[in-house]
RNA sequence: GCCGAGGUGGCGAAAUUGGCAGACGCGCCAGACUUAGGAUCUGGUGGAUAAAUCCUUAGGGGUUCGAGUCCCCUCCUCGGCACCA
């Protein structure tokens, strides 16, 4: 098929333009107090999720959301806007550094390859990025500022009143006025335990053969998301970023954002707050409160046992002689196992007596204390009240090990087993007769007074683990001295990592780094932190960085940054962001959640003037294989773009990206497909372009400077609306849909109206803009209205006199059934529609021998006739 | 199990406030032009039927003059969470 000649000349002209337009710096957006700077012009910030550059190249799946956002791009720039429209390379991380250790390559070199493998595909795609801002993570330039934020978490705290972060300075002077005869340490160590990133030591997500620990976030069924290998729980040292501090603010500072609703019930599940009661339960012959945390305080008469997760740490304190070697046998069995195996254990419930009891303070009653592997030592206090008529998973654990079961709510209707949901009190003491809502209010105040509870409210959102053994990640800009952390100054950022050979995992839970010895140790007998940064920090703050990429002096320029994330309405500038942020659902819980939380702290300090950095975030469904199934390498059935670019052109696998369904929808892929959207481009060409007697293309004989019929006039302009408002909605399937019944229309004209393929060029222009250029550009040599560049023209409007018809065709129903059609004047009256519809021959056949009982007249649409 | 998104021709899909179901494209069929067609142009194309007509938006019920669209129930597909107290 390649030897054929093509349908129209796209490898002659698509170069071509592609240059003209970096030449003429055509999309360069300038910030404020640059050269070219237009005050008065409106911005708008559109973005793609940044790609990590793989060794595979880019796939056709990756093009959906970048053609999408270039389309807008190019027209919020016809529309008179000043475009921020960036490109750059998340190229730090796991993936790189995997690739880079399967292909022996060093992941530096790796990685530039990919990223210059990347752009070449990304540029012959004819996107409108402006390269002048392009950032790449790994780049010290970047990475400089990457560190610079982590030292802002590292010196911070969150102040709970304010609910913001403020700087630690604040803190150890407070502490200091309030505990003057504090020693150095002891205040060292409570300011430690404060700094919105901090160290632990916790169970973390152990990966041996990736050789590193993960965020929860990044652990799928026991296994790690990337490459699916087992995680086990082991104790660590670890690096952790208090993100659980802005549990609330990420909850509710998330409604008013424009973003898909099912993203933000995504990240609330994962946030999951919950609202309940502390309740303490205090053991008996022991000096000692087991603390539990629930959502049904007004159960607590109905608590008959507790469960200590086999981790808790009083389980110890608790167990009885008799039953230790019972507990300690349970405990040892639980620890070999993986949190899979643990959840897979699901259907049947297990556990073991501890010997030990405690005091229900609602009753005083003595209630036995168990453990079993159902309650969970990370969520709430690891501990739990069973209340086994009301839950679940109290109720199968009561049944297997006989254990009391107590009804202290009245259902609605009647229910067997148990009944989780509200009712009145009962069996509760001074409970009895309230319903739910006020039982839960009223037990907690008197938990409260009797000191033993207290409203709490739990979150499953955890803190974010944020060291990795890797190699290939940002350096921490922390070092060692006698066993404590310290912060580096801004001076010494970058912290450069060390040009290592041998940068694979060492097999231990020693980072790689450990293996650079002269780097690690610094002249004044400090040493290096050796771990590094996720993959995630990077992508946290790269859409701040396009703000102002060569920014020497801060990490992104503070007037340009008012101006790009600015929010349109006056009166809510916090309300900022990107404009318009497009990517796949995948991230819905990690970049979008981390990157919120950076941007938070970031304002609370003063850094930027927005509270959240994407305003509308749209995702781009996923595009199948043409077999219907998850492109991937290994079902062989993955398109790349260059074969498509080679063959059909660039502006054809543009158009076809966006016709082939709805933006957010799942969708497969089809070859067929695109052909159909080339045979359209080849009609638009073929409109005004013909092939003489030698097979070269000249301007077609049929233009022509004449008026349009009605018919066209509506044509045109029904085509400017549509894909003007279909452009808004990002509805870009029934955009091209009306470009082509525009085409449709003018093929058959016998003179092409040359004002009317103006107007196409310009619509069509976002879309295919190759083609569009070069036949402007070749238009422009005999018509007038056809200077400069198509993607500088300014949009057009649609005049509504020109949409409409003086007559509209009305639809006869008689009981809901089509009977008949007619065509009327526009905006006819009620009573002259029935009239027309009684009159119709159709109608009268139908109704013969019936009566006409009503009739519903709908003017400019239809009259329905009810008959019996 | 829970939460979310979906289910419309042979295929990808359209369808303001409920108002002609299937726009547009693919595929298929026929014709034209051609030495030729895997190019192009023109016409046709949801199903059943000889036809008038009837049926048709996963299935069932309901509201309505009128339902792809609103309400209730069931089934299926995809995505997320998963003993979260």
């Amino acid at each position: 098929m390649s030897e054929r000649r093509k349908q129209f000349p796209f490898p002659d002209f698509e170069s071509k333009w592609q240059q003209l337009w970096l030449e003429r710096q055509t999309f360069h957006a300038p910030n404020p107090y640059e050269p070219g700077f237009d005050p008065p012009k409106p911005k708008f910030y559109v973005l793609d999720m940044f790609p990590y550059p793989s060794g595979e190249g880019l796939h056709v799946g990756h093009l959906e959301g970048y053609t999408a956002t270039d389309i807008i791009a190019r027209y919020k720039w016809m529309k008179g806007f000043n475009v921020l429209h960036p490109m750059g390379w998340d190229s730090f991380g796991l993936p790189a550094e995997q690739f880079a250790i399967k292909t022996g390559l060093h992941p530096s070199v790796a990685t530039a390859r990919n990223i210059a493998r990347f752009k070449s595909q990304l540029k012959k795609i004819g996107f409108s990025y402006d390269w002048a801002r392009e950032v790449t993570t790994t780049d010290p330039g970047y990475y400089k500022w990457t560190q610079w934020i982590f030292l802002k978490l590292y010196n911070s705290w969150f102040d709970p009143q304010k609910k913001a972060a403020r700087p630690v300075d604040d803190l150890i002077s407070r502490r200091r006025l309030e505990f003057p005869e504090e020693s150095d340490d002891e205040r060292r160590d409570f300011v430690d335990r404060h700094r919105l990133a901090y160290v632990t030591e916790a169970p973390v997500n152990w990966c041996a053969d990736l050789g590193t620990v993960l965020a929860n976030e990044e652990v799928l069924d026991g296994k790690s998301e990337v490459g699916g290998f087992p995680v086990v729980r082991r104790p660590m040292r670890q690096w952790m970023l208090r993100i659980t501090a802005y549990a609330d603010r990420l909850l509710d500072e998330l409604e008013p954002l424009d973003w898909p609703e099912s993203i933000k019930i995504l990240q609330r599940n994962w946030i999951g707050r919950s609202v309940g009661a502390q309740a303490m339960f205090s053991v008996c012959d022991l000096n000692n409160v087991i603390t539990v945390f629930t959502t049904r305080p007004d159960t607590l008469f109905g608590a008959t046992y507790m469960v200590l997760a086999p981790e808790h740490p009083l389980v110890d304190q608790v167990t009885t002689s008799e039953q230790r070697a019972a507990i300690e046998e349970y405990r040892a069995k639980m620890a070999t196992k993986s949190d899979l195996e643990r959840t897979d254990l699901a259907k049947e419930k297990t556990g073991v007596f501890t010997g030990g009891f405690a005091i229900n303070p609602a009753n005083q009653e003595k209630i036995p204390i168990w453990i079993a592997d159902y309650v969970l030592m990370s969520y709430g206090t690891g501990a739990i009240m069973a209340v086994p008529g009301h839950d679940e998973r109290d109720f199968e654990f009561a049944k297997k090990f006989g254990l009391e079961i107590r009804y202290v709510v009245e259902p609605p209707v009647a229910v067997e087993s148990y009944f989780t949901g509200e009712g009145i009190a009962k069996n509760s003491g001074f409970l009895d007769g309230l319903p739910t809502p006020e039982a839960k209010s009223k037990i907690i105040d008197w938990l409260e007074k009797q000191g033993s509870g207290k409203r709490f409210t739990t979150y499953k959102l955890r803190d974010w683990l944020f060291s990795r053994q890797r190699y290939w990640g940002e350096p921490f800009p922390i070092v060692w001295r006698n066993s404590r952390h310290e912060a580096l100054c801004e001076s010494d950022l970058p912290v450069v990592p060390p040009p290592l050979d041998d940068y694979r995992p060492t097999g231990t839970i020693e980072p790689p780094l450990s293996k650079a010895k002269a780097w690690i140790r610094l002249s004044d007998g400090a040493t290096r932190e050796l771990n590094t940064m996720p993959q995630w920090a990077g992508s946290c703050w790269y859409f701040l960085r396009f703000i102002s990429p060569n920014e020497a002096n801060r990490f992104v320029d503070e007037d340009a940054e008012r101006y790009w994330m600015s929010g349109n309405e006056a009166k809510n500038r916090r309300r900022g962001g990107v404009d318009l942020y497009v990517g796949g659902t995948e991230h819905a819980v990690l970049h979008l959640l981390y990157a919120r939380f950076w941007h938070k702290v970031l304002y609370d300090l003063g850094y930027v003037s927005t509270i959240e950095p994407f305003h509308r975030l749209v995702n781009q469904g996923m595009i199948l294989g043409q077999d219907n199934q998850k492109m991937s390498k290994s079902r062989g059935n993955v398109v790349s773009p260059d074969e498509i670019v080679e063959e059909y052109g660039a502006d054809a696998l543009r158009l076809y990206e966006m016709f082939l369904g709805p933006l957010e929808s799942t969708k497969p892929w089809s070859m067929s497909g695109v052909e159909g959207v080339y045979r359209f481009l080849a009609r638009v060409w073929r409109l005004v372009i013909d092939e003489n007697q030698e097979g070269q293309w000249q301007l077609s004989s049929c233009l022509g400077t004449v008026q349009l019929s009605t018919k066209q006039q509506k044509v045109v302009h029904s085509t400017i609306k549509k894909v003007s408002e279909d452009l808004e909605s990002l509805s870009f399937n029934t955009a091209i849909a009306q470009m082509m019944i525009f085409v449709n229309e003018f093929t058959s004209a016998e003179i092409r109206p040359v004002e009317a393929l103006r107007t196409l060029l310009i619509l069509l222009c976002p879309f295919a803009p190759h083609l569009v250029e070069e036949l402007w550009w070749r238009l422009s040599a005999s018509f007038a209205g056809f200077e400069g560049m198509a993607c500088e023209q300014s949009w057009p409007v649609w005049r509504d006199e020109f949409l409409g018809e003086e007559e509209v065709q009305i639809v006869i129903q008689i009981n809901g059934k089509l009977r008949d059609k007619v065509t009327v004047r526009k905006d006819l009256g009620k009573e002259e529609l029935e009239q027309v519809a009684l009159a119709s021959m159709k109608v009268q056949e139908a109704t013969r021998g019936k009566s006409v009982r009503k009739i519903i007249a709908i003017p400019n649409k239809l009259v329905n006739l009810v008959v019996h």
